[in-house]
DNA sequence: GCAGATGTATAGACCATCTATGGATAGAAC
DNA sequence: GTTCTATCCATAGATGGTCTATACATCTGC
């Protein structure tokens, strides 16, 4: 039975961004985002997403507003920084090379 | 400046595993393989290899004998057993199907 | 004999993720 | 109108893998 791989450590951040470009969301949205982006493998608990949104506010890559649901209920939704533009980049591109890399070593016989 | 990349956390145990398949190792040998295999991205320090080591050992997905060298210098040379070979199957399906999850949510516009 | 590459290993710090909570509101069901 | 479920935010503590730093030993070349 293989066990549920939830996360790949150190791509929390990424995934944030990169859903963020499509359109500023709220904690709860990003978290169903992305579960369904991934098609169910990928799932971000709340302990691990609510840490790395404070950690995007405190480096600017995010900001974030308090405003009202579709529903009608309070949510605080988060929207994408040129910075935070520019970080996603960066961090996209040290991925592929991380997975090119990992790659390599993996498929020679 | 690109920060170094340096590992992917939880992507060492596939690594090493899949370096012994090649033929068994010291663990100097094997820093050395993945990063020559990785063409100098991904750089194995010892304070992660040598636990990384001891977790395969007790796991019993590797075994070691101490050996000398080509050089006559002492070595423990570290195994693939068969266990070892199955683990390595199941950290690479569950590698592959997480950064195809991470793909589908980083491509969509 | 000294430097540098080879080779093993551990302790401590660091940091991201997970588990486990706690609380609040809206809407539906009954 | 009370209960249930889904939505929504957030933190504390544990866990675990990786990194930094260090220690030690041998062999080769100069």
């Amino acid at each position: 039975m293989p066990k549920k791989p939830d996360l790949m450590p150190g791509t929390l951040d990424m995934l944030i961004l990169k859903t963020l470009t499509r359109a500023p969301q709220h904690g709860y949205g990003i978290a169903l985002s992305i579960r369904r982006a991934s098609e169910e493998v990928l799932t971000v608990e709340e302990g691990s997403l609510y840490p790395a949104l404070q950690r995007l506010l405190l480096q600017g890559w995010v900001k974030a507003e308090w405003k009202k649901t579709e529903t009608n209920r309070r949510a605080r939704y988060y929207t994408l920084t040129a910075a935070g533009r520019k970080q996603l980049g960066v961090e996209q591109s040290q991925f592929d090379q991380m997975i090119a890399a990992i790659g390599r070593v993996m498929q020679d016989a």
